[in-house]
DNA sequence: AAATCGTATTGACGTGGATCAAAGGCGTCC
DNA sequence: GGACGCCTTTGATCCACGTCAATACGATTT
């Protein structure tokens, strides 16, 4: 038995893939997203390896993506949350280049891949919507590079909580206070940081009155405290 | 006068937007490439903030992207060579986010995106191989993470080396001699190190034997050693 | 052929973050 | 409710890479 929730019943639809359809347009999206998955906390929702059949809508919950190499070195490849969609990076070679963890007990919306395209061949803004979350995750990218790049440990660790801030908002949550769902570890690997630095970051923070951090649990009081931080490079 | 060089006439066909493509179905993107440019090194193809029109196949020539923070750091996002796809970052924003600039003299098809994307509405396999284009860019970012998160200098350096050396292949050029149309600087910036930095791990390489440098001539004489330096890691 | 300029190499030294190690907080499972 | 395991914090030390500086190389101009 399945839960049939609609997308146009959902209220994310403004951060996903039915933006800018009209309604109709947006029923024809929902017979398409074929069903729901649950997954449970530290499972994957996909494998690297794994053949591609489907993209995925976050609809709660959220996710990590890793990337492994043969010697057992990995990198956190991102973070996801409710709206966002997971699995783009099977397309290209009909495999799943990258695995996608639950970070806490989630559910997405299965998009089986060959009807997508199919639907987005007749409704244009599909399509377009479609194109721009792919350039969305490719821009992204783009920023995390020049992160990991260019940045000192506390630069990142600062454009790291901004950027959660800034998607809670987006979700209509706290800008200032929230719960990583990631573990220290997690975030050093995406950050390019190890464990213990980015610890210490969080101390240094607080001591200057940046964040109140308690374990996992976030309250940002000065904002434009860490904005400073962002720009207030000398040189390179 | 425009030299009108077809899609089904290129000998990149295979490598780019037409690849998949039947006969008929490469005319009718023949028609929609509205012109070529040509332009010159160091000149920018766009710039972050301009608004975005088309995509861009490179036909002859070669490019880097960057990202330019306000403070003034820059952080290089990719080089392109021919055949390769520019100006996918622009979709998402109708900005482009990054800038383009020409390596060496060089020549891009114009592609402009409102038609690309109707086109692809009716030509289902242009719309896949579009979509497997834009995966492929995701799926190259995760691996230029990987690099900046968790490799360390000369491992760095050698899977740029056969990273080069597999994109010549793929073009008929020799895998193990070739040509570097960027600098020490651009290269440590796109793999976060400093230029003297790469230009150490390169006469490293040099001692021991593992490649001939001659400034920007590259000889590379041992793949498998280089290959083995990219997986002779202890842990992480 | 000399001068200039951008690029590359190499050396000496400094430092930010990694590594190693120990201890404390918190949840969870008997 | 006690013990165990995972996660986090913090300190001491190390080292890979950055920084600073001098020199060399090659192409281009005059």
């Amino acid at each position: 038995m399945e839960i049939k929730t609609a997308c146009s019943q959902c209220n994310l639809r403004e951060l996903c893939l039915p933006f800018g359809l009209d309604p109709r347009e947006v029923d024809q999206l929902d017979e398409l997203v074929g069903s729901r998955r649950k997954i449970k906390r530290q499972q994957h929702l996909y494998r690297s390896g794994d053949p591609f059949e489907a993209i995925y809508a976050i609809r709660a919950g959220s996710f990590k993506t890793d990337v492994i190499l043969e010697d057992g070195r990995d990198q956190v490849t991102g973070f996801q949350m409710t709206g966002e969609v997971l699995g783009l990076d099977g397309i290209s070679s009909e495999h799943h280049s990258c695995n996608a963890i639950a970070l806490e007990d989630s559910e997405v919306c299965v998009i089986p891949f060959v009807r997508l395209e199919e639907l987005s061949r007749q409704v244009e803004s599909l399509q377009h919507q479609f194109h721009k979350i792919m350039s969305r995750e490719i821009v992204r990218d783009h920023g995390v590079m020049m992160l990991l790049g260019s940045m000192r440990a506390e630069e990142r660790l600062a454009a790291f909580l901004l950027n959660l801030s800034q998607r809670f908002t987006a979700r209509g949550f706290s800008p200032s206070e929230f719960h990583l769902r990631m573990t220290r570890d997690e975030i050093g690997s995406y950050l390019g940081l190890k464990l213990e630095t980015v610890s210490r970051a969080f101390s240094r923070f607080q001591d200057e009155g940046l964040v109140a951090v308690q374990q996992k649990h976030i309250r940002i009081l000065d904002t434009p405290g860490l904005k400073r931080i962002l720009n207030h490079h000398a040189s390179n």
